[in-house]
DNA sequence: CGCCCTTACGGATTTCGTAAGAATC
DNA sequence: GATTCTTACGAAATCCGTAAGGGCG
């Protein structure tokens, strides 16, 4: 049993036909054929049942599937990882990007373009797409490391003519938005939170999280809503103003995520780095207790005292 | 990169030194050597740095050293478990076993002749060692199915001159052994049933959780003693009665384990054996309520309104 | 006759072993 | 000079492709 073979086996499990899946292989169905045949040999039962005109799965074939595919995805995890252990280190951000990482002329850096949502750079940190990525974490995971960089106290807009200096976290409204795929890390702590504090969700389905689009709502619902820390270039209309959220103030923890196992010189240096100068380097902007964090976050015992 | 060249870059990382992992390898050093040039050549990454007269790892090496090992044991682990999927099913138990189980003609059946604890039958049906198993669960696990075939009412063992025909669960005595490999499964029951009903937890090291050392351990402590489920050929001593226990009465629940995706006809067969012919069979002891489950039982909702 | 998996067989590639080389202690 | 990794090169095994076979609609 090899890769090679394995990988053969799912391309037939997956097409269910030798010759569809010897062309995407790009091999002669015939060696896939005896490929399949030694496979099962070695295996010493069959993979499959060959009907003239149809091709099955056999029980054991099906028990072997989701290992083979699951084998052949840690294989190329770990080929992506090591494939990216020399050279700068790939870290990739959300939306805020402390000046002091590449200021550093400890540890080579490269930040990479391409601005993703928290939980896709997390997945793309663990299967070594990036060495390390400046994410909020929703919750811990053995495989990760997180040091704590900047515990951002949230604000919220409010329409300009209203005269109170702080809201009051009950009396907010909290978006949500249908789009998972750019905006569940959002989705994660504004649904706890507005469990928690009793704010107000308002399911939305434009994307108007952020940006533009954010404003827009804001304006139309005339009322506080909570600002997700995702930065925008549009300057804040001024109908609008930004104040501080208390009772209790959210605090979105962006963290240094890279992998526990990865104890590269440059990694190790690059957490001390986050520890000793960007996190006290980010401490200006404190939060009015009491805060508050989602009940899974990785930096919730860092913060026991306060709250 | 082939399971074959991970099985040597891990040889040669454990032994630091290629002509004893050749060695272990059973093949020559030269091609060693060339095996692991091509590989590092693939990963476009040393793994090695061959000093003269020593072998090191680098910090690539360091990276793929874990995900090599993780990548060879699921693939062994795969292969033990498709090797099993044919004839028939290979079934191991503790210390309880049915006799409706090979009774049935339906489905073919070797009992295991491997008694082992808890713990360890679900670790060997997980890693394809066996198919299912008749064993206590700590906890749910995605990957395993649970049927519940007997929810078994633990007894005491009290001095044959008390009187009392039930034992209250805060007036016992109960045993955890310090030999983990025998009594994890034991251990992890007894200590949170204690922790929850105010029995009295005594920490022993002789093994002594069943057989004759267990009636020495009980007419020494000259109290009522929790008794594991764990079956003996001693007879009780006559100085010795068993009596049911009370407020609340420990349930531990043996179950039939089988691997989730293991969806063999054989073995959805014996699913429905175990919830159609088994669990009805068990029933006869029915415990005196209120009863107790660990927390992390995963029958405990079976037995909601019960409790 | 077309479809589709298989066997047969020759060529290409990969893997392995022996022999010899080179560097270190 | 002993140890240890490497290069060199031929042998063996494996993998792959073309050609042809055989059941099925």
């Amino acid at each position: 049993m090899e890769l090679r073979t394995l990988r053969y086996f799912v391309a037939v499990a997956e097409e269910l036909h030798f010759a569809r899946a010897a062309e995407r292989l790009r091999i002669a169905a015939p060696s896939l054929s005896q490929q399949i045949k030694s496979l099962e040999a070695s295996l010493g039962t069959p993979l499959f049942v060959r009907d003239r005109r149809h091709v099955e799965l056999t029980a054991a074939g099906r028990m072997l599937l989701p290992d083979a595919r699951e084998i052949l995805e840690l294989a190329a995890r770990a080929q992506r990882r090591v494939a990216g252990a020399t050279g700068p280190l790939r870290v990739g951000y959300v939306s805020w990007l402390p000046e002091q990482l590449t200021a550093s002329a400890a540890v080579d850096v490269r930040v990479d373009e391409w601005i993703m949502p928290s939980h896709v750079q997390i997945a793309r940190v663990l299967d070594g797409g990036l060495d390390a990525a400046i994410a909020w974490a929703g919750s811990r995971d053995e495989r990760l490391d997180f040091r704590l960089l900047w515990p951002e106290p949230l604000l919220a807009v409010t329409p300009a003519g209203r005269t109170e200096t702080t809201v009051p976290a009950r009396k907010l409204r909290v978006l949500v938005d249908a789009d998972l795929t750019s905006w569940q890390a959002w989705n994660d702590f504004a649904t706890e939170f507005a469990e928690a504090t009793g704010a107000r969700l308002v399911h939305i389905d434009d994307g108007g999280i952020a940006g533009v689009a954010f404003h827009d709502r804001a304006l139309r619902l005339n009322a506080p809503v909570l600002m997700s820390p995702k930065r925008h270039f549009d300057r804040l209309p001024a109908s609008l103003r930004t104040r501080p959220v208390v009772d209790p103030c959210p605090l979105w923890c962006w963290s240094l995520v890279t992998r526990t196992n990865d104890e590269r010189e440059s990694i190790v240096a690059l957490r001390e780095h986050a520890s000793n100068v960007i996190r006290p380097a980010a401490s200006r902007t404190a939060p009015i207790p009491p805060i508050w964090l989602p009940s899974a976050d990785p930096h919730r015992d860092e913060f026991r005292s306060a709250a």
